[in-house]
DNA sequence: AAATAAATTTAGACAAAGCTAAAAATATGT
DNA sequence: ACATATTTTTAGCTTTGTCTAAATTTATTT
């Protein structure tokens, strides 16, 4: 599978998760920033490989195949997330482009033995999970920030935008994976919020608080 | 810089420096297991970039940038090669394969940290030498352990050949970088050698006494 | 020095992956 | 329901990197 097909397979299945079931071309062609007419010709190739199911102007979604595929690399992906800032020390916000590379390094062994290497994590950096070598990956309870109510507490367990702007400002004011958060108040008006963290108190948008997960105390 | 392009010129400087000079189209085909013609063709894209100096039917040379470009391309295999057998216990004869796919990832902030990583090490699982950022390598004595007399000691620091067979048996005969290496007799008529390593004995033919080399004592 | 052999290059094809522009199918608005 | 807009596909071209077969240049023999 060269490196090209493998990004089209990681990329309808986010696309196809986020949204349901078969994706569009031009969803495909506007997530991938490429043309809907390239897109066309790659679909027939992954459909003539078995990868996806694909009927010309119906869409198109991941075969159990295609599925374990996308997987894979993402998988790989998200091990070489959590090398880069563990063992690294790179910040969250700079490892995607490189791991966007290493992800397409055809070793099985090398995969397992990073994993072992980083003691079998389950969530990446961004605190996405890591699928298993099954493809299974750890459920937890997640919610946006923005769904608390005054009073309620959680733990900071993801990001919904993993863009660097977004993510060096969380680094700005000390918000991190792990950081336990309480709300404190909240305003009808623009759905702004109040909120405490490591004895600071805070006051962040809606536009934060709808893109931090958390894992919400009870 | 293509996969491709960077693996010529590494095949190239390879090929520079065991023999003298230009190098010939046939020496790079054979060397890189493909065709003659293949080799040309990219010979003219190469030149074309001013990575190498070609002119038809008189072989090729890198010039300086193709140079350093070469370099750099080594230096990220072989520190790579250092982490696969430093962190992940990969050994030394499976290092190879996947190290041609590494060495190939772009990121200069990847390949600082890595060599922070890793202690900045001189020297590779084979014994080869890292080149630094600016492509200058620590040389050090080196000799062929066949041109040691008997009396002579050495500590080994290299192969010739890293072929998986040869390094095997090395493993086997507990044979490693570092090993304390003293010639106890050499036989005249085949060339082969009594050696004593770590307290045991062990006969060795002139084949892989010539394919080890080894920092002389004095 | 001509004849042959070996090395190298050219010419023409092919596959992967992309693009643009035009055509076809589907969806939408009134 | 029909015209328009949107989406998707097709057709044809480009680049990278490869190949085979034929042509050409250089090297070697006798």
């Amino acid at each position: 599978m060269t490196q090209s097909e493998e990004n089209y397979l990681k990329g309808i299945y986010h696309l196809s998760h986020a949204g349901q079931q078969s994706v569009a071309t031009n969803a495909i062609a506007e997530h991938m920033e490429t043309k809907p007419s390239s897109v066309t010709d790659m679909l027939k190739r992954l459909a003539e490989k078995g990868l996806v199911d694909y009927q010309r102007y119906k869409g198109v979604s991941l075969t159990e195949s295609g599925a374990q595929s996308a997987l894979k690399v993402i998988r790989k992906h998200r091990l070489w997330e959590v090398f880069l800032v563990e063992k690294l020390d790179f910040s969250w916000d700079e490892v995607h482009e490189v791991a966007e590379q290493l992800e397409h390094i055809k070793s099985e062994q090398l995969i397992d033995r990073l994993d072992a290497h980083l003691d079998y994590p389950d969530f990446d950096p961004h605190g996405d999970p890591i699928p298993d070598k099954d493809g299974k990956f750890k459920a937890r309870e997640k919610r946006l920030l923005s769904s608390l109510r005054p009073g309620d507490t959680g733990v900071c367990i993801g990001v919904k935008d993993s863009s660097s702007p977004f993510l060096r400002f969380l680094d700005k004011y000390g918000i991190a994976l792990g950081s336990e958060i309480s709300v404190t108040a909240k305003e009808e008006f623009d759905d702004s919020m109040a909120i405490r963290l490591g004895g600071q108190d805070l006051q962040i948008s809606h536009q934060i608080a709808s893109n931090l997960f958390v894992k919400p105390n009870r």
